[in-house]
RNA sequence: GGUUCCGUGGUGUAGUGGUUAACAUGCCUGCCUGUCACGCAGGAGAUCGCGGGUUCGAGUCCCGUCGGAACCGCCA
């Protein structure tokens, strides 16, 4: 075999008249009977290959040649006549005549065709993912993944981070989401359980003074899947000592710019807005807000409390919020069957009904437009600032279940009517989160955001008398309407931690048993510390433009967890079973 | 745990309860010296996911099940 003098899709005028030998596949063949033409693609792209008379015993092997075989082509490299050219390939103006042709390896028909664009069910694409991954958008996403995890590698490491690797066979650990568990074959009935995120080792590297930690780490939680969440998914876990909310923050916007520089040629302005977790919720009705947009979220609760609807009277009666968003100039884009449509389309997110006005040169209309008369029809025109045309969405109740449904009614509408410049790459951070929520089914607080957040100082003595109020120094990177990542400063006192675990509702004994050694540690000199762990998958996939996250990993597993590729997971065998001491309970 | 949608030649789709399940593409064979989504002619290829039911008759209607997708719950 000789050795490979060129890629396939590097080839261009300059190489005119050189002798080249390619490797790559049999993108297509174009048979015109004593005139062959094969397109070879490597990863590199597409060059076209022509057998003719100059080499007979070569066009006779072409002749036999598939797609998808993979060959060894030696020739020389014309320019094409100005009339031939392919302007659609990078390649188009050369061409290579073959001298001589070796099948490498043959193969079947591919189930599909190695082509972008091309609109295969994806459970095919899974199944055959390596063949999936040869298309060469799939092959661009995953070099779009390798350069941004280079990108945050060179730029911790410059910046005078540590890569240090954490176990994947841990403890579990409660609070959090579900682990995924692993049988130990030595301890009798005992389990490790993968690690949802290196947390307390990241934390426990601080203790150990490396004062900046990083690492791209695996995470692993068994929950239910959705289109940007799989079940193992990549982090850039990174975790400092002495440095302020500040310090960190402008260390990840530097980061990201960075990413944003080097990936997509593109500077964004750091530093980054900011806005709290409150005025998220309040004006956009979410934690992420895609803040590529407007249709704000406006509170007419004072407006309308007196008005003659019952509905929104009762709401604020109850402590409940009336919002509205105007959809301006929508007024005649929607039918009374579109409305239904939105309003089918709130309740799937609790919401009792949607009202809606529509805004004429005579005033409001609509089914509710008659409980609205006078100074209170003013108000609500200016708090909107509601012009003929245009049409207002209400909700009404607590302000979680309003926030939930307009929030998610403001992102559809934002796509469906064309709303979002998918050019931009809006960052934002959300900062001031509560520390705790309450959680109705255990009767008790939960982290909101995990057991070791540091609560603002001044709101520590709250944690006695008034938990809810209780606002973290945590923050959240929030891109185009997608969690990026968080992160926050720590507890480092021992007694704080221990406040904490005990508002959680942890016994002395259970926070000794599950934190015991986190406990310890804080005995021997901790400093203040912060981290931050961000999305790697759900940024490449925001940056690929993509809107799953199976796009952006290499072999990803279906809603179910499942990997069409291996089967996995699959049954085991008793053998196997036995000597990790399981016995299996399978409901029939 | 729940809701919704999808499952028909290799692939992507069409298919009003009634003949031999249609179209495109791919595949195979033949012809073709400038194609590049080559063209032309011919051919093969379907357990309509699986199981049950309704019916004189089911790809089509109903129930269940399996697989895929989106969402709600869940995801510190």
């Amino acid at each position: 075999m000789a050795q490979r003098t060129h890629y396939c899709g590097e080839l261009r005028e300059e190489h005119h008249g050189q002798q080249v030998v390619l490797k790559g596949w049999v993108q297509r063949r174009r048979d015109l009977g004593s005139l062959i033409f094969v397109d070879v693609r490597d990863r590199t792209g597409i060059v076209q290959v022509v057998f003719g008379d100059e080499a007979p015993e070569a066009r006779e092997i072409a002749d036999k040649i598939r797609n998808e075989y993979v060959v060894e082509i030696e020739g020389k490299v014309v320019l094409r006549d100005p009339s031939q050219v392919n302007p659609n390939i990078k390649t188009g103006n050369i061409e290579v005549v073959a001298s001589n042709i070796h099948i490498i390896n043959k193969s079947k028909t591919p189930p599909f065709a190695i082509e972008d664009y091309v609109d295969i069910n994806e459970d095919v694409r899974l199944k055959y993912r390596y063949l999936d991954l040869r298309r060469p958008v799939m092959y661009n996403t995953m070099k779009l993944r390798s350069d941004v995890t280079r990108t945050i590698r060179n730029f911790l490491l410059n910046d005078g981070f540590l890569e240090v690797e954490t176990p994947i066979l841990t403890k579990s650990t409660p609070e959090g989401a579900r682990d995924y568990l692993v049988p130990s074959r030595l301890h009798e009935g005992e389990f490790y359980a993968l690690p949802q995120s290196p947390q307390l080792f990241k934390q426990l590297l601080m203790v150990a003074g490396f004062e900046k930690y990083f690492q791209i780490a695996r995470c692993f939680r068994d929950e239910d899947l959705r289109a940007d969440r799989q079940p193992e998914f990549t982090q850039v876990d990174i975790e400092t000592s002495f440095m302020s909310m500040d310090e960190i923050i402008d260390m990840t916007e530097r980061m990201l710019a960075a990413v944003m520089k080097e990936v997509k040629g593109i500077e964004v302005q750091t530093p980054f807005p900011r806005m709290t977790y409150q005025e998220a919720m309040d004006r956009f009705g979410s934690d992420k807000p895609d803040v590529r947009f407007g249709l704000e979220l406006i509170n007419l609760t004072d407006i309308v409390k007196d008005c003659n609807f019952k509905v929104f009277t009762n709401a604020v009666e109850k402590g409940g919020v009336v919002k509205a968003i105007n959809v301006k100039g929508a007024n005649d884009k929607f039918t009374r069957k579109d409305i239904d449509a939105l309003t089918e389309f709130v309740a799937i997110y609790g919401a009792k009904g949607l009202a809606w006005i529509k805004v004429t040169e005579e005033g409001f209309t609509g089914p509710i437009a008659k409980f609205f008369e006078g100074q209170i029809v003013e108000d609500i025109k200016n708090a909107t600032d509601a012009e003929p045309g245009d049409l207002l969405l209400f909700g009404a109740d607590d302000a979680s279940i309003v926030a939930a449904f307009l929030g998610a009614l403001r992102n559809k509408l934002g796509k469906e009517l064309g709303l979002i410049d998918e050019s931009q790459f809006a960052f934002l951070w959300i900062t001031d989160w509560p520390l705790l929520e309450w959680d109705e089914d255990e009767q008790r607080y939960k982290a909101a955001h995990h057991p070791f957040t540091r609560p603002f100082d001044e709101d520590i003595e709250l944690m006695e008398t008034n938990p809810e109020k209780v606002r973290a120094q945590a923050y959240d990177i929030v891109l185009n309407g997608y969690e990026l990542g968080g992160g926050s400063l720590r507890i480092y006192e021992r007694d704080l931690q221990e406040k904490m675990f005990k508002l959680l509702g942890f016994t002395q004994e259970q926070a000794q048993e599950q934190f015991g050694f986190l406990l310890e540690a804080f005995e021997y000199g901790v400093p203040p510390h912060g981290g931050i762990a961000m999305g790697l998958d759900r940024l490449v996939m925001i940056l690929a433009g993509r809107n799953n996250l199976r796009d952006t990993i290499a072999f990803p597993k279906t809603a179910t967890a499942s990997c069409l590729l291996t089967d996995a997971p699959s049954e085991v065998s008793p053998k196997q079973l036995k000597e990790l001491h399981i016995k299996i309970d399978v409901s029939e």
